[in-house]
DNA sequence: AATTTAACTTAACATTGTTAAATTAACGCC
DNA sequence: GGCGTTAATTTAACAATGTTAAGTTAAATT
């Protein structure tokens, strides 16, 4: 029997262990292989300990996902730093995609299983902190578009365009990381689509003449 | 104990009894409601005769997903009687969204869930059937697109754009599917996203002056 | 030192997909 | 019509899993 923990700090660093148990099976071997025995064992505790820390094994994928919603932002945080607007948004969308595409077992979790959503209250991530909240980043750079005067007139909802722009990324990923081994539909090169789609939404957004 | 089925047409129609059983219980539900069990006390058999007729759990939800797969072409069938092309085309997107919408679960199963990707040669449905293959719908009314000249300059392949045209809408979707219910967000209503995606796309794949 | 509190464990339950062995019905053959 | 073969179906069981209940043990408090 390990140690018993009572000061809070040590109640949150096994915490973090029981997540980091939990994140490296899912990186190893799929969401299927993360039981509750296992991350158990990994951490030297039984089983119905965890329940001591999280309510199910639902909250522990949540905390997983928490986690990998810190590391997408931080991954684009460097993009943010490209002074032209237009471009900036480019190169989000782009690294967008190479975060999906690189990491499909997280992203699917992230974004593409049912999951009991995250409320901005218990989360331990800031919202509308550039460093911590992705879809704040992409809100941003929007904002800072339609400030520049590039959006089409009738544009306005920089919420609305963000989460059009996203729609489209999404989409292209989304398909690449399930539908892609489908023998039914002759699909195009990855980098093709991704360039396309990229491609359609500044036409289709911006004004005609930047 | 129900009486024995010899010939093949017997076997194949408890076959589909299996798949409207399993698919009641999918409607009524949702997927974790839908269990050998369950499927088996539905149809009067023990849960382990299934596995006579089907490989396991996931053909049988494979079958399920064809014969959604038909019905979302069905449902868009009328949608190609439309003369103008591009008209054609933007109602092809609005019913594919109504699908999505009016049956999430069917949705998220077909296009959001890993599954084995189901090979047009075992498939029940006909590839490039007008009346059973909705990319092949799609496919089709691009093509029309194309043919009429409508599209940019620089845009010949008909599979790029339909996957693109399917991108954007399938992210339109998904997100709302999956994540409408995340307070993280500030969503704007799912009519103005999909009729912004609709815009963006045309605006983005068609010539300036049509 | 005694008591309380809570962390942790063991045992167990219920559900599920799946397999092995046993049973039973249908068919062909003599 | 009886008999053996075949295959459809069932019963029994296994293994894995999330979760709960009850018991145990260590730490904190008084």
């Amino acid at each position: 029997m390990p140690p018993k923990l009572k000061t809070e700090i040590e109640r949150q660093q096994l915490r973090t262990l029981i997540i980091d148990a939990a994140r490296e099976l899912f990186v190893a071997k799929g969401v299927e292989a993360v039981t509750m025995r296992e991350i158990a064992k990994r951490i030297g505790y039984s089983a119905t300990s965890i329940y001591h820390h999280f309510a199910d094994k639902e909250a522990v994928l949540r905390a997983i996902c928490d986690t990998d919603f810190l590391a997408l932002a931080t991954s684009l945080k460097s993009i943010l730093q490209i002074q032209n607007p237009i471009e900036r948004l480019n190169a989000l969308g782009r690294g967008y995609a190479a975060f999906a595409l690189t990491h499909p077992n997280h992203y699917r979790m992230m974004f593409m299983t049912e999951r009991t959503p995250c409320d901005p209250a218990e989360s331990s991530l800031q919202q509308n902190n550039a460093e911590q909240d992705a879809y704040f980043q992409l809100k941003s750079v929007v904002s800072d578009v339609h400030a520049a005067g590039c959006f089409r007139a009738d544009l306005h909802d920089a919420d609305l365009i963000a989460q059009t722009i996203w729609a489209g990324m999404h989409g292209v990923c989304a398909l690449q990381i399930n539908m892609s081994d489908d023998k039914w539909v002759n699909w195009s090169s990855i980098s093709d689509r991704l360039q396309l789609m990229q491609e359609v939404m500044m036409r289709g957004l911006l004004r005609e003449n930047t």
